[in-house]
DNA sequence: GTCTATATCGGGATAGAC
DNA sequence: GTCTATCCCGATATAGAC
């Protein structure tokens, strides 16, 4: 065993450094898991560190506090989460464009739930952090898919419509399959991580949306 | 002023039921605010107190516990919800119905948004309270109201459909834009207090929503 | 029913050894 | 980087006078 850990050992410097960012992520993992369902006030320092494998004391050399922990979990929910809706592109087909969109949306509920709800947690409360990002970032990307979304529309290629209230319902349905997962399963006994639902789902999202723009 | 008290001082027993149920009242509006912000952990009983205007300890002369007042804003809050799913009956037109419902849930998301976002709260964390009356109540709601719907499929009066998905959809906008108002502020600068945005988004869902059922 | 004072505790954060 | 021990504050809940 000895012989082999003679040059089985990296630099120490680098080593410890890819030990550090691996420790960071696993905590990050954990604080999402953590508050995604207790919340920020709910969830413990404690109990993040043990899900994460580390003492509580250990956590706190890797962040400052409990609040910068959240914030940083959070950052990384949001970039995941203003992604899927670049794919909506002029160039696109309309009907594959929604299509596609739907579907990304929806593959997002089923293998990120904690993020869709730590995100949904956070809006109803009001976001007092997330609020300059809404408005700037987010306000932004939607204002220039609703030009695109006018642009199909003046050219007869979708019926009419308004842009905003159509983002809005996707947006609403595809996160409604994460955040209200157990409503949802407590009514039909599935969910999104049952294949045969989740098709279901991906086809009734669809059909509903195209049949809103006039397209079949 | 005294002679006016000497008889305007009601029967005491009856006055003191009288303004305990007031005090009650207030309380569990005052919890319904704070819970719906701040969570349960995060919230406070004296910041409930004080919005009520009484002090900490005589709330608890009340409600014996913090967890015992959530308890009871919650189900408050529960039967509130059901209510306005009843309005889909077999008897009526189903344009009709599916209108008068939509309309009616986003009335609910505009007068009473913290009770729509204290239940999003609750669910979204896995609503370990609430699992029993979801599993009981609401699943043979919905599965009354699926079986209107598929009736009506069947006899052509509707397209053909998901009743669930339908369910999900309605309630995924409507309650949307109670639970995330902020967003839905962020990026369009209104929410369902303006009138003029009101009557749009009733209008945007129904035409999305009926066309979706073939209907026009 | 309402108040003041206080017991009690969970949990975030720090100190300092190793 | 990780540990043990500890400080400390906020907040729930109770005791008891009025």
């Amino acid at each position: 065993m000895r012989e082999i850990r003679r040059d089985a050992a990296p630099p120490p410097a680098r080593r410890r450094r890819k030990d550090g960012e691996a420790r960071r992520e696993a905590i990050l993992d954990a604080g999402l898991a953590v508050f995604s369902s207790l919340g920020l006030h709910g969830a413990s320092v404690e109990g993040i560190a043990e899900r994460a494998g580390l003492s509580k004391t250990n956590l706190l050399y890797y962040f400052p506090s409990k609040e910068a922990l959240y914030v940083a979990v959070l950052r990384r929910v949001l970039a995941v989460w203003l992604d899927p809706l670049q794919s909506l592109d002029a160039d696109s087909e309309p009907a594959a464009a929604f299509r596609g969109y739907i579907r990304a949306k929806l593959t997002l509920s089923r293998d990120a739930p904690q993020a869709s709800r730590l995100f949904c947690l956070e809006i109803v409360q009001g976001a007092p952090l997330l609020r300059p990002e809404l408005e700037g970032p987010l306000r932004d990307l939607v204002a220039a898919k609703a030009a695109i979304i006018r642009g199909w529309s003046a050219a007869g290629r979708i019926g009419p419509n308004d842009p905003h209230h159509l983002i809005f319902s996707i947006w609403a349905i595809t996160q409604h399959y994460a955040d209200f997962a157990v409503q949802v399963d407590a009514v039909t006994g599935r969910g999104l991580d049952d294949p045969d639902f989740f098709e279901g789902v991906v086809a009734s999202t669809q059909a509903l949306i195209l049949a809103g723009l006039g397209l079949h």
